[in-house]
DNA sequence: GTCTATAGAGTGATAGAC
DNA sequence: GTCTATCACTCTATAGAC
């Protein structure tokens, strides 16, 4: 019986530097330009330990998804407003066009079970649901939002709106996103919560 | 200087035999478990054949998604009812996963204008939504959407809510996708919408 | 002394240059 | 229409962490 070792500490800080470099590279380039060597060159490696670490490069993207997430979360600290917030961000998100059609991308294909991203999309999702959700609640509790509204369907609904909108941005002719999410919001959570 | 002749008629049967079994195939087993050499086979002709008249695999895919969308208008019809259906065509349209599941996965790459499917999905959506506004237009007629309601962005959210609820109900735990939509319905175009 | 981590050299596939 | 560059990815061998 041969006893494993497991990963050794630069293993860590190997695969970090690596989507580190990934995400950088897909913000400039996008990531159909974006080719490994050059993701190992700017992380001061080679190719051959590139897929060492990742399978695919599939796989790097999807930890460069996850780079991202972390960035956000460390940059925003405690998650109070993100109503308030859904409608700029929507507008930045939708700037970074490189990061966002990456997401798309790996978002569609993650639909089947069997995708190396489904379980981070899944995560992404119900984090993304918990957050809104508490926030109606919050805003409920301080009497801007009618409490008979169900805060999980609306986090639900105003999510979804929100991706789906994202998407249709990026595929045809631009409109006010802003606008629209936050006539959303209105509509869902009645007049009063983005006061 | 060589006289171009164009494509004969039989071409074009060929390509529809050719994405009619592309989708059927798709339907049963899944984009990524279709080979080009089986849909050839079902169209009864040779994967060469198939190259010929698509460039890649994925430009077969994006033709199998139209043949759908033909299908599907040939069998409704004139769309009076959009709005209402909405609900049950979303629960309908998660159950085929198979076909769901490139339909995502194309939509979400379509965001890159240079993708080759930019082009269809750009078009499918300004149909989508003229359709479901003209359906909120004829219910402000008949007096049961208020006339305050402004169509075009209903539309847009009615259906960028209804997207984004089929993927990530394909990607997480099951929720009851139907009455999510029934009550968006209600709470965007007033409580008399789907009566 | 092992087992992890690394890179040199190469595969087949494909897209663009000439 | 052929040649070439580049892509994602792999094989194999060694350098080095434990």
């Amino acid at each position: 019986m041969t006893s494993k070792r497991g990963p050794y500490a630069k293993s860590d800080v190997r695969r970090r530097s690596l989507s580190a470099a990934a995400l950088e590279l897909v913000r400039q380039k996008g990531h159909r330009n974006v080719a490994i060597t050059q993701i190992a060159e700017l992380a001061n490696t080679s190719e051959p330990t590139v897929y060492y670490h990742f399978p695919t490069k599939e796989s790097l993207l999807i930890a460069a998804l996850q780079q991202h997430d972390e960035e956000n979360a460390r940059a925003r600290g405690r998650e109070a407003g993100a109503i308030a917030e859904m409608g700029s961000r929507a507008e930045a998100g939708v700037q970074r066009t490189n990061y966002a059609r990456l997401y798309n991308e790996l978002a569609g294909a993650a639909a089947d079970p069997a995708h190396p991203a489904n379980e981070f999309f899944r995560q992404r999702w119900a984090r993304s649901v918990d957050v809104v959700a508490t926030d109606i609640r919050r805003l409920q509790q301080s009497g801007r939002v009618p409490a008979e509204v169900k805060a999980d369907d609306a986090a639900h609904l105003l999510l979804a709106a929100w991706e789906g909108l994202q998407l249709q941005w990026m595929q045809g002719p631009p409109f006010d996103i802003r606008a629209l999410i936050e006539s959303h919001i209105r509509a869902l959570l009645g007049p009063d919560a983005l006061d």
